[in-house]
DNA sequence: AATGAATGAGACTTCATTCAT
DNA sequence: CATGAATGAAGTCTCATTCAT
């Protein structure tokens, strides 16, 4: 399946159909499942997402579903999976060529929306996993903090990163993915449908996760927050002195 | 009523009953029934909460539900509201002694982990409501963000915040929201049950929201990344260079 | 009580409650019930018509209900009996003074249609009475018909009806009463309310109940054909010859 | 479907379930199904007809019942309107061969209480459908008194009937009606079976309509009065003078 | 394999009646 | 007696899954 979601060129295929292999009629029949499936959670969540509307929209008849999926929540469990894993060649392909750690983090985070956009469904599918397919949600939590504890290793032992410990890794996979989804949540869904994130908030993301949000406190009379308090002076917009 | 889901001392209560005037007898099964839906949804979510598991649960008929409420609907749409706001409440009285904006988070982030130890079934009342009792869910976050943004803005007025624009403030709170919900959900969930978050988490979480993650590279040459690179100096712990 | 459905100077009667005797008190309610329940069923119907409406209109507890009333089903069967009555009376009054018999069938029909424009819930409590009331109802239609025996055998005897036996006098009565109910039907209900009946369907009522509607084919060749024949050449009206 | 409550040979029908093409079996069942409805709404009214009653008595699953009708209430909306067509096919036929309007409305008349017979069901369906299915109702009696009127009309331009005015049609259509409606309740109903009419009944219904029931008094002095009186006193029956 | 109708468990909700105060 | 909340039986409808063709 080129795309979970793909609006494939259904016409076309349809006018080859003639032509198609048992095996290839077989695939298209599930890739039509699949992406009928994806499409109507993506619209109306895993609740409100029946059967028989999958079936409908694939052009199949109610029973031909399962012949190609156990039952509705073995293609749940499979639905994030699929895509999930488009998603992630569709980010890696776009930060293949990212000189520092924070440019990689940018990119993939901008890749991230952009494919949110060419997939709008991917947002519930992916956020309302968490309830309907468990299992499949954990699985693709587990494998971007994975992604993202790689990547945060590396760029650690180039001293690119603000992290004692290698046990801060994994935690902090996990808060850049929160603020993903929060920022996703609140900045690119209007009326339930996904749309493309404002530029400024990219930057504000920047400035999260490289200069951090609080300045340490005079108190504590660090070495750190003097370091801080000249960052302060020389980037300038501190309100105060 | 002390809590939603409170397990209060039942049984004393009912041993009381007959001393109850009519009126604390009403609200006490209103708490039940409150009660009793948390708890439910705290365990098994709002999909496969009944009506008839919550009115077993409270020990009084199917019927008596739709004397407290319209729907079941109609109480899930309060849920979260009225544990919301104890929420709120707990967290308020935590947090009246912090000193400077930094530890006034970190006070608001343990206790908020502190609440959800004491109330397991928040987590999922709270996070199943985006689906469940969307407008419900809307308004939570929407409160939390005002909350937010006002204690930000306090903050940056005083110079504690590296923050250039009012208009950063409200992202700025849904990231630390999103922060909030990811460790949450890897580091203070077992088996689907709330448990303390771990000491060193809170750490690392505050380490995030003053330094960042990611130190700016050389090339930019800029004022802040001189800041930052003696920073990195003095602070040591960078692993390489 | 004066009239079920009467909407008696309740106020007033508040005022004077505190001078109420107890059975003036218990009739009261009782009252105040049947009008509630004679209102509520001529709005919406007896199978609409529940026990809250009722105690809500008549401004007493549910449960007062049943200290009056064995029964929802019990009242039900008192409402048309009691308006019933009244009816009765209504028209007994009015056609004291008719002289001839179709003089006195004639105000006795148009009376009906006052009373009901008076009651206008009487018409659903009545009609609907045979599905939700049924002893009541037979209990009515066997009252009206027997007072249209007593009636028509009084007309018989003295020659002003078209009568040949004893026997017809019944079946009789039951045409009028039906043709009473298709006219108020149709031509005394607006939107499911009672309103006047035109005075030109009394007309047509009328000619029906005295010259019947047919007339009857030459080739009976009998002697009451030829005077039928010759009152259609007199009173004229007849399209053609 | 050759009737909607047809008693048909069901188990014949059974036996050859497995010849019965989709198309067929399916018809078979939505007639199963209103058959079921009909004779139960028959039995026990509306209020009392139950979809699982319908089921049953249909021998399908109660799911079934919703692939065919939408709703309870949907299919009551369809009671009516199939049978209704069915006794107006059943009448039509008997009155093809009528030479005079009187003629014409005694078969109809007759033929009315012959169906109802046939079809015991039809009293309550269609006299309860003013309650449960008022649309349909209101539908059938237009449909009806439509034909009324363009009977009558035509028998009136042939100078068979006692009318002035085209305006009085339609009121003596429904006149017409409502004598059918009440002869039938009172005589042609035996423990709330559907029973065959009496004949002495018809000859009754006969007389009202084509000579009236009241004579008109002698007051009027109208040459109209003359001829009744001339009527009255050579058709003989008169009691006495 | 495709079809699409049949199945039936199970959820929500209503409301007459009961009952403790 | 009045109150008004509690009760629970009963009914409608949904939809995942099965099954005969």
């Amino acid at each position: 399946m080129d795309s979970v979601a793909g609006s494939a060129p259904r016409e076309l295929r349809v006018r080859r159909a003639r032509r198609m292999t048992r095996e290839e009629k077989s695939q298209f029949i599930r890739d039509s499942l699949m992406s009928a499936a994806a499409m109507t959670v993506g619209e109306q969540g895993y609740a409100n997402t029946m059967v028989s509307t999958i079936t409908a929209r694939a052009k199949v008849a109610q029973g031909t579903f399962y012949n190609y999926f156990e039952s509705k929540q073995a293609l749940f469990d499979q639905l994030l999976p699929e895509l999930g894993k488009e998603m992630l060649q569709f980010i890696r392909e776009r930060i293949a060529n990212a000189s520092t750690a924070l440019e990689r983090e940018e990119i993939s985070f901008k890749a991230f929306f952009d494919f949110l956009k060419k997939h709008p469904e991917f947002y519930r599918i992916l956020y309302e996993a968490e309830l309907f397919a468990p299992t499949a949600f954990r699985d693709h939590m587990d494998t971007i903090a994975r992604g993202y504890v790689r990547f945060l290793r590396t760029a650690w032992e180039r001293g690119e990163l603000n992290i004692k410990d290698e046990s801060e890794l994994e935690p902090t996979g996990y808060m850049l993915m929160g603020i993903r989804h929060y920022l996703c949540m609140q900045y690119a869904r209007k009326d339930g449908k996904s749309v493309a994130l404002p530029e400024h908030i990219v930057e504000i993301y920047k400035r999260l996760i490289t200069d951090g949000i609080f300045t340490v406190p005079e108190t504590s009379a660090s070495g750190a927050a003097k370091a801080r308090q000249s960052r302060a002076e020389g980037g300038g917009g501190g309100k105060g002195v």
